[in-house]
RNA sequence: CGGGGCGUGGCGCAGCUUGGUAGCGCGGGUGCUUUGGGAGCACUAGGUCGCAGGUUCGAAUCCUGUCGCCCCGACCA
């Protein structure tokens, strides 16, 4: 390809739209445009670099045995209400694109395959003689993000690599799984990727086992927790860690453990609470009051306890009413707290806010309108394993010191909803802290068991020829970020520098002068003889000063530069490799051979 | 959705406080000179200042509404 005839628009600014690194080069670059929020075009620099992902991921999923597909964008709403995802995708902050047909007929536009697959899956597997297969597709997906950012990072509508397993048992499902795993590995190293994989929530997608990859950049969205030697590393929404020891309260249990009320005038707060009295935040218990709300319209008080100097993980305690609640009143669309206004809007005497303490009495819901009128009573284990506490007596301006577990209330239900933090002691290891980085998700593999083939009736006949729901796993590559991921982790104060793996064109011929016949006829002869030696070569052919197309060269991240300029009467060239700039000299009919070896390692990628 | 910010030639911005009919840099076109790190000079084209109302003799500027975009939180490949 000529330079000429490329539509190459580079600009000399950042353009106000973007913020991160890699956003501003694929702009100033000329590899996308904005159409609209999250929404971009991929001009024919970028296509390039993403049928080149494309073309790894492909021959990594087919090594594996998976099988290309092509699944429709466009999906009956019946299949995601058959899942029990409608409600969950459409309603609230639900993020599916969705219309109705001239019949009226309800349709989503998909943000993922797991329903239409598995109807097919229930229409074509019918014996474990055809299991396990693994089926994948590289395509757009749409989601309605609540906030598209930083380009192709976060788009509306994405590229996507998504791959479904079908197992007759879950220990076939383990194999797949694994061998995914080191696709992945495989996928990310080929493609120029440091990428690192850590343990990760299963979200809306549902499921057990779940893994995220991430590749590790000062502008990734996501939090990642690890030990110093990285043998354990988790996305913060999934960490677990070990807290600080508590220290004993002084005097221990009073009053028989019911606490014995003081006056904390005003002190609403944790801080506060602890300044005024000499109390330290881990010797508190501090009560969240959360309403939960569902698709059948039902909404579930909940009483959340924390000991004073933790954080709670949202996410745990999502999936904590999920599992409690789901079953009887569908998907959680959401949960936060509840306030004056909703207390009192559903007719309510005011509740003691600021001093509420784990004992509050499910007679305060007894006059609610819509609420369930028990809370759901769940306490973090740091909380649950204090022997003696300080918590809000449930009435303004007082505090109870020494309650104790069993004697103020039956201890809740304990599990683990506290935030890991960076600092913590690990649990695998105690002598070892956790860290924070930042990472970019780039994939992740989830075992999903049998969620949907039960929902969706996909089941097979197995060996002893009785029928069983199919076990699956599901893979996502988010294709697009990934060559967004590259940019953020490859480039200079110059531009791109892409790795060859990836790059739109492995070497650019630069022509200093064009006007000088030695140099465009000899341009001209080492672009065919790179093309012949099967080499993605593009010629900058245009009329430009030297200083431009080098300017340009650099920032759009060719990884090799061949310059023909002063040298070329003499028959000699200059050899630039974008990524450490060095060069040298040599006569052009070496070129090839000093090359093509190169090249051929570096098409690998990065070793495994 | 809550909080913050921004919409002015293709791109990046100034002008707005204190209303008087639009300017700078880059980019585009033509010509001459230049020619190994975003050249110089000259000429030139291109904007109803996001949109709709309002105030005013007069609005890019003040007021109201609306749309779009970006950043911080929940969502996720």
């Amino acid at each position: 390809m000529r330079v000429s005839r490329l539509m190459l628009v580079t600009l000399r600014d950042d353009p106000s739209e973007a913020d991160i690194p890699s956003h501003k080069l694929l702009i100033r670059a000329g590899y996308i445009r904005r159409v609209a929020s999250g929404i971009y075009a991929y001009l024919p620099l970028m296509w390039r670099v993403l049928q080149k992902v494309s073309r790894v991921v492909r021959e990594e999923m087919d090594g594996t045995g998976a099988l290309e597909t092509l699944l429709p964008q466009l999906q009956p709403a019946e299949l995601w209400q058959r899942s029990g995802r409608w409600a969950g995708y459409t309603a609230g902050e639900g993020i599916m694109f969705h219309l109705e047909d001239r019949q009226g007929r309800e349709m989503g536009l998909g943000p993922t395959h797991e329903e239409v697959i598995t109807y097919l899956a229930a229409d074509l597997l019918r014996s474990y003689r055809q299991l396990p297969v693994n089926l994948y597709q590289i395509q757009s997906k749409f989601r309605d993000e609540i906030r598209p950012r930083f380009g192709l990072m976060r788009g509306r509508e994405f590229i996507m690599k998504d791959a479904y397993s079908f197992h007759a048992n879950e220990e076939s499902l383990r194999q797949t799984y694994a061998s995914m795993d080191s696709a992945y590995r495989r996928i990310f190293a080929r493609c120029g990727l440091r990428a690192v994989a850590v343990e990760a929530d299963s979200g809306a997608i549902g499921g057990s086992a779940s893994q995220e990859f991430m590749v590790t950049a000062e502008a990734g969205e996501d939090l990642i927790l690890a030990s110093s030697d990285w043998s354990y590393a988790a996305n913060q929404e999934r960490a677990v860690s070990l807290a600080a020891e508590p220290i004993a309260l002084p005097g221990g249990p009073r009053a028989r453990g019911q606490g014995e009320p003081f006056a904390t005038p005003g002190q609403s707060t944790i801080d506060d609470l602890c300044a005024g009295h000499g109390i330290e935040p881990c010797q508190t218990v501090k009560v969240l009051v959360l309403l939960a709300c569902f698709e059948d319209e039902s909404a579930q008080p909940l009483l959340v306890s924390l000991r004073g100097d933790q954080q709670l993980n949202e996410v745990k305690l999502t999936n904590a009413v999920t599992a409690r609640c789901s079953e009887e009143h569908g998907a959680l669309l959401d949960i936060s707290p509840i306030d004056k206004e909703a207390v009192a809007s559903e007719g309510l005497l005011p509740f003691p806010f600021g001093f509420t303490g784990p004992h509050l009495d499910d007679g305060l819901l007894a006059g609610s309108d819509h609420w369930n009128k028990r809370f759901l009573r769940l306490a973090d284990s740091t909380a649950a394993e204090l022997s003696s506490f300080v918590c809000g007596a449930n009435s303004l301006d007082s505090h109870l010191i020494g309650a104790a577990w069993g004697s103020l209330c039956p201890c809740p239900e304990s599990l683990d909803l506290r935030a890991a933090q960076p600092g913590d002691r690990c649990q695998h290891d105690p002598s070892q802290q956790l860290q924070a980085s930042r990472g970019i998700e780039v994939g992740h593999i989830f075992q999903l068991g049998r969620k949907y083939s039960e929902a969706l009736e996909a089941r097979f006949t197995n060996e002893a020829g009785t029928e069983e729901a199919l076990w699956m796993g599901c893979y996502g590559i988010g294709v697009s970020r990934l060559a967004q991921a590259a940019v953020e982790q490859h480039h200079d104060g110059n531009g791109i520098c892409w790795p060859v793996s990836i790059a739109p064109f492995e070497v650019i011929v630069v022509a200093a002068n064009w006007a000088e016949t030695e140099q465009s006829s000899l341009s001209e002869q080492l672009y065919r003889s790179l093309q012949e030696a099967g080499v993605d070569v593009l010629l900058d052919d245009r009329s430009e000063r030297a200083g431009v197309k080098f300017k340009d060269a650099d920032l759009i991240g060719i990884p090799w530069r061949v310059v023909v300029g002063r040298g070329a009467a003499d028959g000699m060239v200059e050899l630039v490799e974008r990524s450490s700039c060095s060069k040298r000299d040599l006569p052009a009919t070496e070129l090839l051979e000093a090359l093509l070896p190169s090249l051929a390692i570096q098409r690998m990628g990065l070793s495994v």
